[in-house]
DNA sequence: AATGAATGAGAGTTCATTCAT
DNA sequence: TATGAATGAACTCTCATTCAT
């Protein structure tokens, strides 16, 4: 008789937790952290203000489990589309393909983990250690396997490519408004990337 | 005709604003533009707070004013360094390092123009899209003479070329607490441009 | 006739409001008024804090009900222990002593009746002068069966009263951790009262 | 030409500080601690509620203040009413009249420092201390020149001093809504201290 | 130009109380 | 009766800005 929406699942539809998060991610997508009131959120939420504090002890709280949870999906989206490939070229092309994704379907979340650089320096660094490791990871693999230049730092690899993505990703997607990434774009980086990294010799 | 104290000599009229954009830099490069108060930047500058509203309308002008000095500065140290040099590989090593170099030595002022995303987006753009012009109009010449391959999108290569400079040369600066971008970081992103950008016969 | 879920045994009956009495006082006696919130009483007496309002109208009711019903516990324990007493020195003697020995062995609890002061100063006058009527009756008494000079007004000597037990065997009890109030404390009191209160000839 | 009321005393009659306590202690004495808002005593004081924090870090440090102010007053002006008197009559006397003098002048002052007990534990204990340093230092000479019975505790003596100062004086003074305490109450207890305290011999 | 006390709107947060279950 | 999430008024405190001097 009730029909499953108005069923919540326990301990999750219901849960004013989700509920918060939602709505704080398309408050802190459009305005800056400082801005954006507990207020506004619960007011997105459709909750009364004190009811915020139910669920969260801070904003800034809330804020943290926000950027973690987008660094959660946005890197099980990219493990989820690389899959089983380890072609340099399938890996890089699916990975970017993933991220550009996130960043087009989801727009100004990743404005969120830029913001975080200033609302919380320790937790931005947290965001992106964890993020160069797996890169860096990749990259040693590449040149094992010969794919990769192996008098090339791993290291310093791993930050070029966070820079094309966080910058090419980014400022395209935002840019324009949240159209997708088009393909001759990705196209164009991968060719810079495949290019500039590959063994000399090759 | 002008009455003496309406005509301050030179350098002592910009005395006042020069003296707060120098503390208000200093501040900002440490802290977020919500944490430093007004108050703080007179006490730093040695003056008083009500004397801020003698030499700006208010702390978000003084902001936009110290981001595009920064843009200024940036770009003609660039320019200076790259000087005469139309070779691709000397105006890319010219003006990275060229880069790099301020970013190492004022640490922190690129946090500034990174913050000034959220505190004023257009303001932000006006920057990067200042940069992205210049670096396009370098990359179409570098197609006309051949050292690029003319194939890739000017606009793209610009934005990969700021997702370098913004991400390695930041993060490298910050992350290692202002040490210099060391040579071999600077050389391994140079060859992976060079040779990522180059003509495909080439 | 009654039905059962109406009619509580009793002992059952004040469970909810004894609970809650006892939780509440032991928060009390430590903490503020305003500190001791609803919900850390309810998480003292082990139930929701919704439950709270199935038994009291509010915290200020509650509240009042635990002074008065300190104020019949301390009456009660002086009562019973100076029983058929007559002579002075008895009634001081058991009735101080009783009076210490309460104080001592619930710790904290006299702060609460001071505390009434604050949060509801027409129940702190109440309890007082139900008290000073008590000493007063007392005092009268002795000034005609002689035990003490009849110059003096009965009202004042049972604030004198008031004031000793106040003020010495509170800061007594709390300066001292707790500690009953010793026997030589309780003698030296003793001496000087009965002194000064008894008739000139004497 | 201007009037001496109009030229402020630098630093004391402009002083926002001595404002704002002479508003506070207006408030504190007739409401809690809790129900004296910053916003009510800066309107009491006439003044914005910001420009409160101007001069005081927080409502709870104006009020370590005051109670310490207080503590000042009521010493300065016991210590000055006794004067070079030695006899423990003339003490006692002059000791006694200027306090209630004081509580009564000052209506509702005391309650303050009675608060100071649920505000700030430490606070109050610093007040009582060292007031019964005094009385307690005061008994010892009252012993040794053979005015006290030297087998009383300084200590206890002390602290009776209190009590009847604490219970008598202030609620004789409060619950007859400030009028004086009447000569007669301060002879009946000065006549029951007197005896009370006396060497048995005499 | 300089001072610094004053302003007051607005932020985050707490908590007694309510209410649907 | 019991639950505990929701409510929202009220509080303390901050800070960009103003203004009399």
């Amino acid at each position: 008789m009730t029909p499953p929406t108005e069923r919540p699942t326990p301990g999750q539809d219901a849960d004013g937790r989700e509920l918060l998060l939602t709505a704080a991610e398309r408050l802190f997508a459009e305005e800056s952290y400082t801005s954006v009131t507990v207020a506004k959120i619960c007011a997105q939420a459709g909750m009364a203000t004190g009811t915020f504090y139910a669920w969260f002890e801070s904003k800034h709280e809330l804020f943290v489990e926000l950027v973690r949870s987008i660094n959660r999906d946005v890197r099980r989206a990219m493990a989820v589309a690389i899959g089983e490939a380890t072609s340099r070229n399938d890996v890089e092309r699916l990975g970017f393909r993933a991220f550009f994704e996130v960043m087009s379907h989801r727009p100004g979340v990743y404005r969120i983990v830029r913001e975080a650089e200033f609302v919380d320096p320790s937790l931005f660094r947290e965001y992106y250690e964890q993020i160069a490791r797996g890169y860096a990871r990749g990259v040693r693999g590449f040149q094992q396997s010969g794919q990769v230049d192996p008098a090339l730092d791993p290291e310093i690899v791993a930050f070029m490519y966070m820079g094309v993505g966080y910058f090419v990703g980014m400022r395209w997607a935002e840019w324009t408004q949240g159209r997708s990434v088009p393909d001759d774009v990705q196209a164009d980086v991968m060719k810079v990337l495949t290019r500039g990294l590959a063994r000399p010799e090759d």
